[in-house]
RNA sequence: GACCCGUUCGUCUAGUGGUUAGGACACCGGGUUUUCAUCCCGGCAACAGGGGUUCGAUCCCCCUACGGGUCGCCA
């Protein structure tokens, strides 16, 4: 049975979407499939001046790629076409008509103001509950430019009315000028929808978060190879929980407990460490040849060829377990990319600072050599061997490895690696860092 | 300035008129991986302040402080 449930997502298209747009889109959408509704995707784009084709290119690929769907819209129509407000001239015109035929509007210097009623307003607010404005003071609202074009307030109540929204899930900026909102509805004569005012997305000190921040940018999070649920699910956390521990949540999870009466009353900031966390943890558990063509196809997207690289799948595949997002995949590769190894100047103080480094990996180097087979089991039984005539522990021996085989601290599992990376590598390699330590 | 909203560990948050105020990220310590950025275990850490109401308030009310928002011919 469908529900009557109407929600809209109403962007501006002036800019790339925005974290905090993809929030309230994410929670218009959750509710809208939660209760079985219709989402509707309607393009502000009244003030010509300020959209861009390309901006709003980038709001349709940002809610595309976190996998919110929408059932009316620009492009894809519905009952209620047209889906742009520089499309809908003709309906404003109407409803101008009808505020001027009651005497509401009054000119000013060529533009159109609506003359404000100023009566006290009661919302009954899904997220923050009943807000009463007695003492109202609003200025006259100006509702079309001396250009006849008309501004924000008016035609999105308009819209609201024609598309037949029943809830209005948008940002908190929005809460103190719902009262004009209201005004509007009841001098046409309409019933205002439910209002859920969502909490704002701050930065991490607490500012506004804009343009300029990190993290503000969904293009941040497709170029910097983030999943797409894991950030979807990050957000989520960012004004609703369950009311339990849980907080990690499938797609239909989500929509499956969404509930607008659980959603916080008050403003979150935006941490990057946790969205990064739980970005590593979907990469984790994301089934291994998802994660290896995801991870193809990001590079290949940023540019980067693996041609030179024998068993390049095999190579991704070691740093599925090491990564928060693709964007690191790159710099991490370079040991596979790059002939000569860059060598970290801490990491090799480190080697350097250990006794008797030089002469491990000389022995080391005489066991790998006469090695015949050249995989993760016969590296291990090679090394232990060796650490074992040395007299010392393995452990003294794979950090030196490692430095010398890809000349960094960090990296994959040891064996899988000096495996991938080739005998003939890793022995040259070997003999390099002896001749850096002597 | 006026009006509106908010305030639990550094951050995201759970929670109830009586709780050792719970979880997660981060951080610190230990363990495992005889490497490591994974993983496991442990630890640190919060009810903004002041008045009420009440036998009892983190929870209800008021005030203050602080934070945020709106007051555009931006949306």
């Amino acid at each position: 049975m469908p529900s009557s449930t109407r929600v809209r997502f109403a962007p501006s298209p002036t800019g790339y979407l925005h974290v905090g747009g993809a929030r309230t889109a994410l929670f218009n959408w959750l509710y809208a499939r939660h209760t079985g509704g219709t989402l509707v995707l309607r393009v502000e784009d009244t003030d010509a001046a300020r959209n861009t084709a390309e901006a709003n290119e980038a709001i349709f690929e940002g809610l595309r790629w976190l996998e919110i769907d929408w059932d009316e819209g620009p492009d894809v129509g519905g009952d209620f076409s047209p889906y742009r407000q520089s499309e809908r001239r003709e309906i404003y015109d109407r409803y101008f008509s009808r505020l001027e035929e009651k005497g509401c509007l009054y000119e000013d210097e060529g533009a159109m103001r609506f003359r404000m009623p100023n009566q006290p307003v009661e919302i009954d607010d899904l997220v923050c509950g009943e807000v009463r404005f007695e003492d109202r003071q609003d200025p006259d609202m100006t509702i079309r430019r001396a250009d006849g074009s008309y501004i924000f307030h008016f035609v999105s109540v308009v819209d609201d009315i024609e598309m037949q929204i029943s809830h209005v899930i948008r940002g908190e900026d929005h809460l103190s000028n719902t009262p004009k909102h209201i005004d509007l509805y009841r001098a046409f004569d309409a019933a205002p929808p439910r209002f859920a005012h969502i909490p704002l997305i701050l930065n991490q000190d607490g500012s506004k978060m804009s343009k300029r921040d990190q993290g503000a940018s969904m293009q941040e999070y497709i170029d910097g190879g983030y999943d797409p649920d894991a950030v979807r699910n990050y957000l989520l956390l960012l004004g609703w929980n369950p009311g339990d521990d849980r907080e990690k949540f499938r797609r239909e999870e989500m929509i499956e407990l969404f509930d607008l009466g659980k959603v916080n009353r008050s403003h979150a900031r935006f941490d990057l460490e946790k969205c990064l966390w739980m970005n590593q943890q979907y990469l984790l558990k994301m089934p291994t040849p998802k994660f290896v063509k995801t991870a193809v196809v990001y590079l290949e997207k940023t540019g980067l060829s693996l041609e030179h690289v024998s068993r390049p799948l095999e190579v991704i595949e070691l740093f599925q377990e090491k990564i928060h997002r693709l964007a690191e995949l790159p710099e991490m590769l370079g040991p596979f990319l790059q002939d000569e190894v860059e060598v970290d100047p801490q990491a090799l103080e480190k080697v350097r600072s250990r006794e008797g480094a030089g002469d491990l990996l000389t022995a080391l180097n005489a066991a790998f050599e006469s090695m015949d087979a050249w995989d993760p089991e016969s590296l291990e039984t090679a090394l232990k061997a060796t650490a074992d005539e040395a007299g010392v522990k393995p452990g003294a021996l794979m950090f030196p490895l490692r430095f010398a085989a890809s000349g960094r601290p960090h990296g994959p599992d040891l064996y899988p690696m000096l495996a991938l990376l080739g005998k003939d590598t890793v022995i040259k390699r070997i003999k390099v860092t002896i001749s850096l330590l002597s």
